[in-house]
DNA sequence: GTGCTATATATCAAATTGATATATAGCACG
DNA sequence: CGTGCTATATATCAATTTGATATATAGCAC
């Protein structure tokens, strides 16, 4: 399911496979993450279905393997983009935790709660000054609409998880 | 990753891998959902680790597999439980759309993000009716809480896409 | 010329998904 | 009584993904 992040990137130029996960540092890393693990694999595949092509090129004496999307491959990229995305499923060790706190003490529980809540704000102060360097470059707007939403995201939960430490403080132990 | 669920499930009481499956309904597939085909290899594993006991019964003439947690299963589970959770990432296809959204052109944003929407207001619905149905049952005020989480996630993600489908109708076409 | 960091690719075991196959139980309907 | 549908229950498999590790070169600083 990721081949289609690789063609996206590819749309803008020609890469390989490190500088794919370079590009992803600070931009989609946040919200869709991959490992050079499956990166590989994936432009096998993409090569095959003749999706890229793969350009071997001698750069300083050191061969890299440049991808290149082809026009079959920007159809495919354009199909996909096209329609509309899932619904996104959260997937949350923390309220995986939480659905079982019947089985932790309440000391815990607070602990938990207090030091999610820092790591929240680490985050966000991550984000932001990602952003704030974005202002004024010529980064694309739908780029800082998903960091926008990043943001919020995080400021939401650090709303939520306060109102519930909160409501820990009340809970009969 | 996903021992630690079954184990939580189990501390309950001992169920078949088919019960857990079916106890994750309604409960945790909101945010951590797994398959039978993981869950069942899964109890394997656990078994092996002498971390649940497997007990073969015959009940209406039906064989069983009735996994039960061990004193050292539960150890390790509570050991798991103790440790503060690791930030959640975000992980969503509509985001990775939004980034490559330059490619699409605005009809299909705004459709994208009118369906999203929908989509969002059905789980919603879906989740506001669980919780309702939870009010007055024995169900644990922490799995209570995992449901409230996430029907404020979606409302924030409803408010979110509606300010977002505002800025798109001004956008330069 | 030694050591550090960045670039670049490859490989692998372990875990997970989603699909499919198999088989029985229980129920309803005519 | 049999036919068909749904729920229960387990098993298996190809394909994918992760996270780790290995390897090698380039460029820079000291």
């Amino acid at each position: 399911m990721q081949d289609n992040i690789l063609l996206g990137f590819l749309m803008h130029r020609p890469m390989t496979g490190y500088e794919v996960k370079k590009a992803m540092g600070g931009s989609t890393e946040f919200f869709f993450n991959t490992s050079l693990g499956s990166i590989y694999p994936a432009f096998g595949r993409l090569e095959k279905q003749t999706l890229v092509k793969k350009e071997r090129r001698l750069e300083q004496g050191r061969a890299k393997n440049v991808y290149r999307i082809t026009p079959k491959g920007k159809k495919h990229f354009l199909a996909w983009l096209e329609k509309t995305p899932k619904l996104a499923n959260i997937r949350e060790e923390s309220l995986l935790k939480m659905f079982f706190y019947e089985h932790a003490d309440a000391p815990t529980r607070g602990r938990h709660v207090r030091e999610y809540i820092d790591a929240v704000e680490g985050r966000l102060a991550e984000l932001i000054s990602l952003r704030d360097g974005l202002r004024g470059s010529k980064a694309g707007r739908y780029r800082i609409s998903t960091l926008d939403f990043g943001i919020e995201f995080y400021r939401f939960q650090r709303r939520w998880y306060e109102k519930f430490l909160e409501s820990l403080g009340n809970e009969a132990i």
